[in-house]
This record gives C-alpha cells, structure tokens and sequence, in this order.
DNA sequence: GTTGAGCGTT
C-alpha cells in the first residue's frame, strides 16, 4: 500500500497541508488558519511520523514542490526515533496494552494491520486531557485514524464526523468479544458511546451504501476518491423556497442538519430591513444527505417548504454517466458473464451486447460512480481481458435503428419545458402522463448512443417496463410539488412508455448536450437507492397493479410506495412515491415510425386526472400554498436519457 | 407592521 498525497488540481497548498495535517491524525485542536501558517517543517514533521506509522516498507509521499525536494525519497525505518518533532511528543500508545483487545492483533480482515495500530501523536501539553474527550476514528479498517472531539455530554456529533470525513452517515467498532463490528446509536445527530464509554477503540466510519466499492482491487483508495468526486462533482446548493419569515439562518441550519452535515445554510434578506425574503440556500456535505433532503417536503417553522436545486444549477447536476462501455469482449462473453462480474462492483442494472456480435458490450451500474471507477480499468472475465472505458455517445447515431416504441402519454399536460439553453424546468401543473404505452416494435438499432435503456429493466423496451414516464404525477400539483423530479434529473423526460426502438433526438430542439443533461432512470434508482430507503426493492415489482389510490406517505418520511400506480405497463418503485395524486392513465402505446424521431410522441392522452387524488395529502397541508396555474406550454418530449 | 412566487453576489 502506498499513501499518496498528491496536490490536486485546484487545491491550494494550504489545502495540501491541511490534509496532511488531518491525515496525520494529529490532534487538529488549533484552527485551521493555525494549521495554515504552521511552518513546512512542522508538516514535513508531521510527514515523518506519519511514515513511521505505516510500517510498511515503502511509503511515497508526493507534495509540493518545495516539500518535494525536502522529502523525496525519504524512506524511514519504522522505528527510528529521532525524527520526532521537537514540539510533539509521540506518544504511541501501547496497541495492545491499553486499547482494548481490538486493536491487539491482526484480524482477518485486516490485511493492512500497521495503519491500524493506534499510534497516534498528540501535542506535549493537552495529551492528558485530551485523551479522555477524544475518539479516535478512521475512515475503514487499515486506515490512519483521525482523534475527534466528543462533546461535554459525552457524545460525539455527526457533524464533528462528517468534518473530517465527508460522506460519513455513522460509526461502527469492532467488537473484540464477538469480532463483529457493531454499530455505534447515533440520536439526533449525536453519536452516543458504547456502554463502558468510548474506551480507545478505533472506530470507523459508515459510508452511505453506494460510496463503498464493494471490490476495491483495481483502485487503491478509491472510496476517498470517489467521496472526493461524489462531493465536486454533485453536492450543489439548494434552494429553500417557502420559508417564514421568521426562519434564520441558524434555523435552517439546524432543521437541515438532520439530513447530514450542513455546510451552507443561508437565508436570503431584504438589504435594507433585513426582512428575510423567504428563502434560502443551503449546501450539504454529502450527496446522500442532499438526495434525502431534495426527496421530501420540509415543514421549517411551521411552513411546508421546497428544497430545489436552483434554476441556476439546473443542468449541473448528475453529468456522470452510469453506462460504461465494455472493449475486447469475445464472442463467449455472455451479458450473464458480464452482469455477474461487474456485479461485484455494484448493481448492474442492464448489460447489452450488440448483436450481431461487435466485440463490446455496455454494462449499466445504478450508481454513476461505479461506472465511473470502473473506467480504465482492465478486467479478466472469464479469462478475457477486457476494457473498460467510457460509453461515449455516438453523436449521429440517434436517427437509426427501427421504428421507436410509441410511448403512452398520459394524464395530460405535465410539462417539461426544456429551454434552449439546457435548463430544464418543471413547468406547468398538469399530472403528468400515466405510464407509457407499449412501445412499438423496435427495429435494429444502434445501441451505441445516448439514452439506450434498451433491457434495462427498469425502462421499458416493447413496453414492458414503465417508460420514464411510468410514474403518475399528480394532477393539479405543480412544480411546488416536484423537487423530487426536479432534483433528481426526471424532469426533462417525458416520454412516453416505450423506448424501444429508436429515439428521438433531442439535439434538434436545441442543440442540447444529451450527455449533459441530468436524466437517467438509473440514476433516479441510484437515487432512491441512495436515499436509504430501501425502495429499491421496488425496482423488480413487476406487478400490474393499476389504479389511483396512492396516498402519499407522511411528510418527513419517504412515501409509501407499495400502494403503488400504474396504468398501463408495470408500476414502477416511484411510482408509489410520486404519486401523491392522480394523473393517471398511460396512453395507448404509440406505433413506431421507423425513423425514431418522436417516436414518443405519438402516445395519446392519457387517462383522467383522479379528482380523488388531485385532493392529495399534500395538498391539504396547512399552510401549504396552491401552485399558480400554468399554461401549458407545448409538450415537449424528450427522450434519450441519456447516460 | 403586511406578504407567499420566486432563484444567490453580498
């Protein structure tokens, strides 16, 4: 094992130095502008010891260039003391004296034992003190523990967690009696000791399923990476529409703290009255936690409230595709072949292989980050060394393939405008359309494009599977009732049903970059998934059901999604979640037209808004306001959700 | 002191 740090892009060298600082489990007591300004010798100190903790043979450390020089190359012994720093005193605590027996030998799991000692360093005059109000955490077995500050009460906050490690949703220890890791009670943002206190066990950090590979042979490190990435590349603000008046900035902050760390929380006032103008932004630590919040209504203070990705960030969001494109695949290669071997790296929700046959294939993961890991990266399936690379879209290829499934409407006129300049918005109020139609009979198609769900089985092809559409929007709500959709890249799809066959092209309403836009089914999966809810069991209900009573689960808890709906074509997991209401009915299946363009269109009205359902729950919400009604601006059916 | 769809820059 290596540890490597390494100055990213963009990460300033105060950055660097922090981490260092962090990594080194030092206690990280003094404040970070401290740290900032502490001498290079300190960290290089710092380094030093840390390279004493890896008993490893080899430890790189890639800096910056002046430490660089400093340190390149330095290989310590571990045990060679007199590289201590003058102004710390390494206490390493006796491993297997005074922790608990946990820590005493290698276990089995622990391939990497030397980081797991807790050796640590701590400043010369707060050692006694310290010990007793701090814990040590680290990220997974093997890593370098961090000391965390526990509270006067004895509990450790989430929010003290997640600062030093992003993402973190909990705790857990192994228990040395039973060798089983065991979970730490987390109440209210406060992680409680176990029964005889926190001890001196290393605990280490949950991590929300779907940050963790659950291979990690091809990429070291790869869960700070992708924690890293999952940060950059999807954590954004979110608005907070419908707050009272009354509502701070310490208010919001708390309420939203519930979800998981907090890192922005601001509510935005009138300059000269300071009268808050009812809204606010707020930014999470970890996509999870922004997943769980953009999925439900909040009542703040008294107020049902929507949290919304901003117009202004429309379109950033969720540009990493799930689909990765599979090279040097033999003909013996079968999807079965390739869905179990990738399913080791996560949930693979479709595999195609073109046929006739072309010597790749595309494999579909729920979580975009898996498929983005796995980029790269060589496999050996079933002896074969394969490639696996990015799925690129095939820029033309959207006008072949065979006639498209015409896809169902429905329910009338959910409106997903789609500007030119690729913003996408929640328009209008109508219900949106029932579930798809069966698509039409697709021909032969290109797969090696944008937005092919072709057997994925949560899409329909011939219409099987609910289409995109395939969850009722209700009907009289509008977009206050959408930012689930919104939020989670489904606004822009509304097209019927049937994806089969061919697709239409979008690039013609626009010239939008279908790879950028934030609509993939699998990601909404990925989504809910993420969201911890366990809904994605509902993924595979195939079932039949039809009808309009969904009642929407309370506010504050993911819906109830068993109670599900769907006209034609299967109920789908969201649609038990979405449908508060109900726009119902899918249209009938739309022939294809062979070319492929519009084949979604073609879906006729769909069935009745159910005035029952239009009267949702939601709707009944003190306080809650009526959307304004909305024109209905042309349907526009976008389809190709593309990776 | 009121108000209730929207979209941040101080």
């Amino acid at each position: 094992m290596r540890v490597k740090q390494e100055q990213q892009p963009g990460e300033t060298q105060t950055q660097l130095q922090q981490q260092e600082r962090s990594s080194s489990s030092s206690s990280s007591s003094g404040s970070s502008k401290e740290a900032a300004a502490a001498a290079t010798a300190g960290d290089i100190d710092i380094i030093k010891q840390q390279q004493q903790q890896q008993q490893e043979s080899e430890v790189e450390l890639e800096l910056h260039p002046t430490n660089d020089e400093l340190l390149n190359d330095v290989k310590i012994p571990a045990a060679s003391d007199e590289l201590v720093a003058p102004t710390t005193t390494k206490s390493t605590k006796p491993t297997a004296a005074s922790s608990s027996s946990s820590s005493s030998s290698t276990n089995s799991t622990n391939t990497s034992s030397g980081a797991n000692t807790t050796t640590t360093t701590t400043t010369t005059t707060s050692t006694a003190t310290i010990m007793s109000s701090y814990i040590q955490v680290s990220e997974d077995e093997g890593e370098e523990p961090i000391e965390l500050p526990t509270e006067d009460d004895g509990t450790l906050l989430l929010t003290t967690l997640a600062a030093q490690f992003p993402g973190t949703c909990g705790l857990k220890y192994r228990n040395p009696e039973s060798r089983a890791m065991r979970g730490v009670r987390l109440v209210d943002g406060r992680l409680h000791a176990p029964e005889n206190g926190w001890g001196k066990t290393v605990y280490f950090c949950n991590f929300p399923k779907e940050n963790k590979r659950k291979s990690d042979d091809n990429l070291e490190n790869s869960t700070a990476k992708t924690k890293r990435m999952e940060t950059k590349l999807r954590c954004t603000d979110l608005i907070v529409l419908g707050l009272p008046w009354k509502t701070t900035e310490q208010n919001l902050r708390e309420y939203f703290e519930t979800f998981g760390e907090v890192l922005m929380a601001q509510v935005k006032k009138d300059s000269k009255s300071g009268q808050s103008k009812g809204f606010g932004f707020i930014r999470f630590g970890s996509y999870e936690s922004q997943l769980r919040c953009l999925a439900q209504r909040h009542m703040i203070d008294g107020r049902w409230c929507d949290v919304k990705v901003p117009n202004s960030k429309e379109g950033m969001i969720q540009q990493v595709p799930c689909k990765v494109f599979v090279g040097r695949c033999t003909e013996d290669l079968t999807a079965d072949d390739l869905r179990e071997y990738f399913t080791k790296f996560g949930e693979v929700t479709d595999v195609f292989i073109p046929k006739p046959f072309r010597a790749f294939s595309f494999v579909t993961f729920l979580d975009p980050e898996v498929a983005q890991s796995l980029c790269g990266e060589d496999h050996i399936i079933k002896g074969v060394s394969v490639h696996v690379s990015n799925a690129a879209p095939k820029s033309d290829a959207n006008n072949r393939g065979g006639g498209g499934g015409g896809g169902g409407s429905g329910g009338g006129n959910f409106n997903n405008q789609l500007n030119s300049g690729g913003n996408m918005r929640v328009g209008g109020r109508g219900g949106m359309g029932g579930g798809g139609g069966g698509g039409g009979g697709g021909g032969p198609m290109d797969n090696n494009m944008p937005g092919n769900y072709q057997g994925n089985r949560y899409m329909g092809h011939s219409g099987n599977n609910m289409g995109p559409n395939g969850w009722n929007n209700p009907g009289n709500r509008g977009n206050l009732d959408m930012p689930n959709l919104q939020a989670l890249g489904i606004t822009g799809q509304n097209n019927g049903g049937g994806q089969a066959g061919g697709m239409s092209n979008p690039l013609a309403m626009g010239g939008l970059s279908l790879s950028a836009l934030p609509m993939n089914p699998a990601l909404v999966a990925a989504a809910i998934n993420q969201a911890s809810w366990g809904l994605i069991g509902n993924l595979q209900n195939q079932g039949n059901d039809q009808g309009y009573n969904n009642q929407p689960g309370p506010p504050g808890q993911p819906p109830n999604s068993n109670n599900s709906l769907a006209a034609s074509g299967n109920s789908g997991f969201l649609s038990g979640w979405m449908n508060q209401a109900g726009g119902a009915g899918g249209g009938a299946g739309g022939a294809g037209n062979g070319d492929g363009n519009n084949a979604g269109n073609q879906g006729t009205q769909g069935g009745p808004n159910n005035p029952n359902a239009s009267q949702g729950a939601w709707q009944s919400h003190p306080g809650q306001r009526e959307p304004k009604s909305n024109p209905s601006p042309a349907l526009f059916d976008y389809q190709n959700a593309a990776n």
